[in-house]
DNA sequence: GTCTTAAAAATGTGATCATATTCTATCGAC
DNA sequence: GTCGATAGAATATGATCACATTTTTAAGAC
């Protein structure tokens, strides 16, 4: 039996600008497509692979993907075959609780910071979001949706817990990017809206509650897949 | 003026085995330093001079480095310096925060699954950290308290948390070690009595309190440290 | 036809080298 | 003497290569 070729892959390109190191720029290639779902679990991925797929030498590719192991979103089997993990039940659901835990938190710690201005940068990501929700591109609400959430929690200066926050979403991206595209239609009640007004308000228990509400609406129209059973552990 | 040479470091060597790859080793002995404050904020370091050091080639420590600066142990400067971060008063508070946050959740996970043996190994380790406080040897105190919480939360098998808890570690320790290495001895009530016996009673809000009070201990006896904020902010 | 075994291809790791960027220090202007 | 510029050293990055291990493929035995 034959596994699946690590070359046969359609990855979403995005242009290398000048700035960037090659590394940097297969790290965030890499990044997008996993949490696009684009690279489904228990796929393997290889250095060579990529690198020929990607026209760069293997070295900035193994960089990217020690980075990506590093931070859970993808796997290094004692075979050294790295794979992008399965889900299973329970570590969705604790994944799930850690965003909340962490989250809030970190709206809790961003709140006293928000300024103006970042009221209004927010509310044009959300209008993004909504534009992408009224065309179903699933891609751009996972991308704006993390905008937002990254952008409230970096407005405190001393931040901490983004990094570890950004692992979470990254456990989570591939599963619930795939779980979301069987759905026909994205519904989702605008969080976003209440959070704005919790800020505007410096309302610490309902920005709390906002984001709280947010993240457990996303598990939930997860959760109302039709057989999303089937989707935990690598039943493909 | 000369900044401090990079090749200028006194490292604590481990004996590298067959079975760890050279990245590997490298990556534990620094993080073991780092972990020991034997490696000091703001310290610059540099993968040919670590290459000199450890007598390997640049290859391995590139990457344990890298692997470091993904965990926040260590930091990647845009000149593309690494460098040990300094600590900031605001920065210590919130990574205690996160601990407690992280680490009651996680001991919460794992209660259900402890078992009698668990129990009695974390007896055994706990003994190990008496036996350290009382030839006041800071390394094994701290190391094996790590030993005795990662036990702990790796009870539960679908642990999500614990890589995100060792982050924390990783950042908190080389100012906590260099603080702690101030104080003549170290004192601490034996919150882990506390938390084994609530583990025996399967009590989960005491396991949390218990759990809460041996982190606010060791961040209040670095409190205690005399001139403590003369070590925030990189000011050695 | 199925299982075992051996050859061949592929892969990760680590070493070495070329290059662009950054840092250091010596030299010169004021 | 102090400040700034230029030459040299040092560094990270990325490419290429050699090697040990693993995986895949192919051939052979029953």
């Amino acid at each position: 039996m034959k596994s699946s070729d690590p070359k046969d892959l359609k990855l979403l390109m995005i242009e290398k600008s000048d700035d960037l190191k090659t590394h940097q720029w297969v790290y965030q290639l890499l990044r997008n497509n996993l949490l696009c779902g684009r690279i489904e679990p228990g796929k393997p991925l290889t250095i060579r692979g990529l690198a020929e797929i990607l026209q760069v030498s293997p070295m900035p590719v193994r960089e990217a993907l020690h980075r990506l192991a590093c931070e859970g979103a993808v796997e290094v089997k004692n075979n050294r075959r790295v794979i992008v993990p399965s889900m299973t039940a329970e570590k969705f659901s604790e994944l799930s609780e850690l965003r909340i835990l962490l989250e809030t938190h970190a709206a809790e710690g961003a709140l006293p910071y928000i300024k103006q201005q970042d009221i209004e940068i927010l509310e044009q990501i959300d209008a993004k979001i909504d534009a992408a929700v009224e065309h179903n591109d699933v891609d751009n609400i996972s991308l704006h949706n993390q905008a937002f959430h990254r952008h409230l929690y970096c407005a405190n200066p001393f931040q901490i817990a983004v990094p570890l926050i950004e692992s979470l979403w990254l456990q989570l991206g591939p599963f619930s990017r795939i779980a979301i595209s069987k759905l026909e239609k994205v519904y989702l009640v605008d969080r976003h809206v209440e959070a704005l007004e919790t800020l505007r308000q410096r309302n610490l228990l309902g920005l709390r509650r906002a984001i709280e509400a947010d993240i457990r609406d996303g598990i939930a129209s997860i959760k109302t897949v039709d057989g999303i059973h089937d989707y935990f552990q690598g039943v493909a």
